[in-house]
DNA sequence: GCAAGGTC
């Protein structure tokens, strides 16, 4: 039998071959310069295989004539417009090859990646060969990385293609095309003909679902930097010299209160404690603590951490790992997968790394005992595992090197233990206010040992007794600045593209390209980190674009999440892709007529903004104070507001008898016998500890993060925002609770599907007000959770694997993994979140249908596939109507 | 002269 093999690109289909053959292999020239076939027996099926592929997509979509021509016809008529499919010029050799090939073949088996854009180009690719061979059999090969034994096994055990996928992919496509011609015809050319820049310069001003909304999250954040205006903040400085080993040591204790903004009331309080001659230990606490070892690696954190640890742009660290893939050393490099399957061989991948002389003997602990399962994350594509080596390699330099051996440690380090160390908090009381210090001793180093990435450094703090007194060496007034946020930075977009769902692993980095090219956008160096600034025409447009009262904004994310959202309904069997067209379509066609007529918006936005008198007002509103830095440069992701009466998760903070706060707020617990003052602690990291931050670090300010200065480029001008230019962020976006007080912004902490997302709760949790903050995610910055609410990117079954099942309580469920040895043991389940004894007695198993009515829970591929398992029903896979392709 | 998604 002669099997017809096509993958994605050439060098898997090279791959496969060396795997399939052994070796023993004959390499043919086709008429495409990049596309070789490989012949050889496979006796394993007692077949004769040729191996080949394709580049990628296969097909193009484009328009009749009659549309090309931009002024041959409306725009509007483009979301109507018939569209061809052809075999673009560059892939005549490539259709030329499949179709000799299937002619002489009785199977076609695709090899193409295991996600939708992959089942798409199979489709792609059967639609050509059925030309040649109508009733050629079509089988599926699954696999998700490039070793032998995955590779035999899927072409052994092929499957079918999912024609759901594919269709879901063809919709995304035909809808992209319509919206994106028919948007940027209608703004290029009203621009030009209303401003003659637009007509000198003759450039296309596109617009493109992915583009918009990209550009958008950079205005928003220039609109936070400009909005931002600083803050005086002071606080109490309370510092011992007292001896560490015999050495005089200078320690400083942190004020309770964090810092306030009213100097008065400091001098105040200072001049009270400072009457007093001693303080007291009121409490020295000590308790064991962990650093959390990393998690299994996907393609964003990838990208990001080579950004910031390896300094190389997402783009190129992707670019590599993309080649190393190929050359067999490392798994998938797309993925979006921060979980193992309880099966995964991890001992053979850990051998394989022992003879590495860097780590090779940590490898080697792992292996003997020291080995613990890796933390699982929340995503799984169900296509791909976590990127990990899959063999050593000795030989690479430079940056290859860099990256190989980010993963390999990565990899070693999620399967070490996490980091123990011991944790003394000393707590001090000095007339009448408390102050406190906390030490560090790490007692095993662990998966740090292997990861250098990681810092986690001892602090060594001097021995005290509770209720000893000691007479301070200082007590001092010190002052400081809230800081505006800085610009985005390359790997900040990244972060936020992938949290919203905007563009997929392969293509973020390109959509931000676009968007700089296009010259909405433009990069500028500040030191050694490039900011992200919006052109004066990237800000009018997207200001031109907010005014104009659509329900869903062209610059936010959330169309394109519900395109994302509508491709996984299509792939789930719940919608056709006739049905996700012609909906998507309408809301679109709407969008468009409303946009043209209002277009003078858009077009006296942009006048005014690159005729230089716009930039004065950017904030529109938009502004809402900008995540607060702190003056020591606090997590970015963490708070709002310029620092007064910011909402804190520690519920310590405003004491709700001031006026209302703007950024958020606080619950209050009052700030101890003085109830009329307002104090604010300092900003947190994510794990709840005090941040780095002026109460330790005494004198960091503003200036840290200086806002950007103007540097004229092109006639589309760079804008710089200034510091206390303007807004003070309007409070009048908080809703208001029941009592009549503007409410307080909360997160979901509790581990659920929900976790990270914000609600609105009185602030003085007074009447039980509670309303989800609609939209949250679309802000982005800082939405924690928001990648449990994104459909998959690219592979079906992420978006499927959100919890959405309810237990008894009404609550949603948390997923465990049996550990009790048997049969089951690595099962995943789904229980009640607050465990069998305080909650219900939920319980179902993950592999199987949820029984919840309307839960939303995953449905197993097969049930919706069409499956025609038998070998001999040649041709009955398309059995199915099927109107996808007929190309001209 | 348009998009986004593959890949070379």
């Amino acid at each position: 039998m002669r099997v017809l093999c096509v993958a994605e690109k050439p060098s898997i289909a090279r791959s496969i071959s060396q795997i399939l053959s052994g070796g023993r292999v004959e390499t043919r020239a086709t008429q495409s310069r990049f596309i070789k076939n490989f012949d050889f027996d496979y006796p394993q099926t007692n077949s004769h295989f040729t191996v080949t592929s394709v580049a990628g997509h296969l097909l193009a979509h484009d328009f009749p004539d009659a549309y090309r021509q931009w002024h041959s016809c409306d725009p509007l008529s483009l979301f109507d417009a018939p569209i061809h499919t052809i075999v673009p010029k560059d892939n005549k050799a490539i259709e030329r090859n499949l179709m000799n090939e299937a002619r002489n073949a009785h199977t076609l088996m695709i090899w193409t990646d295991c996600d939708r854009e992959g089942e798409n180009i199979g489709w792609e690719i059967v639609t050509v060969c059925r030309k040649a061979k109508p009733n050629i059999l079509v089988k599926r090969a699954r696999f998700s990385a490039i070793i032998p034994q995955q590779i035999h096994r899927a072409a052994q055990q092929p499957v079918d293609l999912d024609l759901a996928q594919s269709d879901a992919v063809q919709a995304r496509i035909f809808l992209d095309l319509r919206i994106g011609a028919a948007f940027t015809r209608m703004q290029t050319l009203a621009l030009q003909n209303r401003l003659p820049q637009f007509r000198e310069k003759r450039e296309v001003v596109s617009y493109g679902p992915c583009q918009f909304p990209t550009l958008g999250f950079v205005v928003q954040r220039y609109n936070q930097v400009k909005a931002f205006t600083p803050e005086d903040f002071w606080y109490i400085l309370l510092s011992l010299n007292r001896q560490i080993d015999r050495k005089e040591n200078k320690v400083d204790f942190t004020w309770r209160r964090g810092h306030l903004f009213e100097v008065e009331v400091v001098n105040e309080i200072y001049d009270d404690i400072t009457e007093h001659p001693r303080a007291r230990v009121t409490k020295v606490t000590q308790k064991n603590t962990k650093k959390w070892k990393p998690l299994p690696l996907t393609t964003v954190e990838l990208q990001k951490a080579g950004s910031r640890l390896l300094k190389l742009a997402p783009k190129k660290v992707l670019d590599i790992a993309e080649k190393l893939y190929q050359q067999g050393f490392l798994s998938y490099p797309r993925t979006e997968t921060d979980q193992y399957d309880p099966q995964f061989d991890f001992m053979t991948l850990i051998g394989k790394q022992i003879v590495d002389p860097a780590w090779g003997a940590f490898a080697g602990g792992l292996q003997q005992g020291g080995f613990t399962p890796p933390r699982r994350g929340k995503n799984n594509d169900k296509a791909h595992p976590p990127i990990h080596p899959t063999a050593h390699n000795a030989n690479l330099a430079g940056d290859e090197k860099k990256v190989y051996d980010f993963i390999a440690r990565r990899f070693l380090a999620s399967c070490s233990k996490d980091a123990e160390g011991s944790e003394t908090t000393v707590e001090v009381v000095y007339g009448g206010e408390e102050f406190y210090m906390t030490g560090l001793i790490i007692l095993a180093r662990n998966y740090l040992d292997v990861y250098p990435y990681d810092k986690w450094t001892d602090k060594e703090i001097p021995d005290f007794r509770e209720g000893e007194e000691f007479e301070p060496t200082s007590c001092e007034i010190k002052e400081g600045q809230t800081t505006s946020p800085a610009l985005l930075t390359e790997a900040d977009l990244v972060t936020l593209m992938d949290k919203n769902g905007i563009g997929t692993d392969a293509t973020i980095a390109q959509h931000i390209q676009t968007i700089i090219d296009r010259e909405y956008v433009i990069e500028r160096m500040d030191g050694t980190t490039k900011h992200l600034l919006p052109s004066t025409l990237g800000i009018g447009l997207v200001e031109g674009y907010n005014q104009i009262g659509f329900d869903r904004s062209l610059s936010k994310p959330q169309l394109r999440r519900e395109t994302e959202r509508s491709m996984v309904q299509v792939c789930e069997g719940t919608k056709t892709k006739d049905g996700m067209l012609a909906q998507s379509i309408e809301q679109y066609k709407d969008m468009y007529v409303m946009a043209k007529r209002e277009f003078d918006k858009v077009i006296e936005s942009v006048r005014r903004y690159i005729e230089g008198a716009g930039a004065r007002n950017a904030g529109n509103g938009e502004g809402n104070g900008g995540p607060g830095r702190g003056a020591g440069g606090a997590p970015r992701s963490r708070g709002r507001g310029r620092g007064r009466g910011r909402g804190n998760d520690r519920g310590d903070g405003d004491d709700g008898n001031g006026p209302p706060p703007a950024g958020g707020s606080g619950r209050g617990r009052g700030a101890g016998t003085r109830a009329s003052r307002r104090p604010s602690p300092p900003p947190s990291n994510p794990d709840g500890k005090p941040g780095p931050s002026s109460l330790q670090g005494g004198h960091r300010t503003t200036s840290d993060i200086d806002p950007p200065q103007p540097r004229p480029r092109s006639s589309l001008q760079e804008t710089a925002p200034r510091a206390g230019a303007s807004n003070h962020s309007p409070s009048s976006r908080l809703p208001r609770c029941d009592c009549g007080i503007p409410a307080g912004k909360k997160r979901v902490t509790q581990k659920s599907a929900r976790e990270g997302k914000q609600f609105y709760a009185c602030a003085q949790d007074a009447c039980g007000f509670f309303k989800w903050i609609e939209g949250d995610d679309d802000e982005g910055q800082g939405s924690i959770g928001a990648t449990s609410l994104i459909p998959a990117k690219r592979a079906i079954g992420a978006s499927l694997a959100v919890p959405a099942r309810q237990c008894k309580c009404k609550e949603d469920t948390v997923q465990r993994t049996v550990t009790k040895e048997g049969p089951n043991k690595g099962r995943l389940f789904w229980g009640c979140a607050k465990g069998r004894d305080e909650g219900c007695s939920f319980f179902e198993w993950d592999d199987e249908p949820s029984k919840t009515p309307g839960s939303g829970a995953p449905l197993p591929i097969s049930t919706r596939t069409v499956s025609h398992n038998d070998p001999h029903s040649s041709g009955k896979c398309f059995k199915v109507s099927h109107d996808q392709y007929s190309i001209d």
